[in-house]
DNA sequence: GTGGCCGCTAAGCGCTTGCTTAGCAGGTAA
DNA sequence: TTACCTGCTAAGCAAGCGCTTAGCGGCCAC
């Protein structure tokens, strides 16, 4: 029972994800939620406390994830240069497979209680800072050239987020190549001079 | 009269940005934009024929300025590198300054009817088709070189959108610096052969 | 002065919302 | 067989939703 119990908790979970994404937090019933798992609407209370915890553990997850990522890219290698791209390339990916999650996690922030959004709010600027720290080092060890590290940091989180606004899975380029052109856009972006 | 009425329906288009923007389209209700604009529920009705009307007019008039504004920088010059700085540097202030609105005209988009939306959609293609001449031409012209003019063109455009998601009115640096910045960057992404 | 008009509101209609409650099948244990 | 537990649902509640209707008060031409 368990194993189906999880189950039920899973599919209402997916569900939420899907429909938040479409349509918004607000836009989005329980019923629907609870029609997408293929139950009654009260079965999303038995799994869960309320529609706007389900979104908590929708953006908590997908943020932890995200946070992840980029720290394991980082921890990847001890060149700015290698970071940057490994860093840039997991981003985009992630953004663009997951673009259905990532809506939710960069577009729903508003609708959470104040207390979640804080909590969210913090693991946000350690992914700002990972990425900040990547460009400074690169800056200091002499591989990259911006005048301004912190908001050309910025500036590549931003194109990997807008990634999860526009990408289609019907559309032109799969999410590797998008990734290989922003990993070149990226060098670009940092100043990088040339490679080993 | 004709002033005051003018003046109550512009008041109500107003609070309808404001709320929309702070809160979402499904996250507001009439009555939030009718005491935003100081009136009661009923006298949005007497100005606009239904909330996602209003929705609607709110992101013509959004997309319609951008389009003017993508044109207008194009039209500036016939160098593509002067071109491109001027689009961006007129797109990213447009976005930073009107964050408000610019957070409707591009996350709110799903909440448009099927005809509105197709219709919105028309002028989104001509705005990213502008911004792809500038690339290609520079390109043809030697002046530009990239791999892939279309998605680094689509890379620009989502720079200076995402400016309207993170910008804040109290942040550290205003429109204008942000723009300066967000230039170099695109001459780097453009890979820009040195200037004149 | 007065009849007509116009911008606006008070009140409320029908419906949908998030969420609760009472209870029902089906499996488990003795 | 019986008593119980677990995962779920049918039904529904109070509140809030988009929008409508009937009518009021102040300004206008005459």
């Amino acid at each position: 029972m368990q194993q189906v119990s999880q189950d039920a908790r899973a599919r209402l979970f997916a569900a939420a994800v899907e429909s938040f994404a479409a349509k918004g937090f607000h836009g989005t019933t329980t019923r629907d939620i609870a029609s997408g798992a293929g139950m009654s609407p009260a079965a999303l209370y038995v799994h869960h406390r309320s529609k706007e915890e389900l979104l908590y553990q929708i953006s908590r997850a997908g943020h932890d994830r995200t946070l992840a990522l980029v720290e394991e890219a980082v921890a990847s290698s001890r060149d700015p240069r290698e970071q940057l791209l490994a860093v840039v390339h997991a981003f985009v990916v992630h953004h663009a497979e997951g673009h259905t999650g990532a809506r939710i996690v960069n577009y729903e922030l508003a609708a959470l209680s104040p207390e979640h959004l804080e909590e969210i709010a913090a693991t946000r600027r350690r992914i700002e800072q990972e990425m900040r720290d990547v460009v400074e080092r690169g800056v200091e060890a002499g591989a990259f050239s911006t005048s301004d590290p912190h908001m050309t940091a910025l500036a590549l989180l931003s194109l990997g987020i807008d990634v999860a606004r526009w990408y289609r899975d019907e559309g032109e380029w799969s999410p590797a190549q998008i990734a290989d052109h922003y990993c070149e856009l990226a060098l670009r972006i940092v100043g990088a001079t040339q490679g080993p």
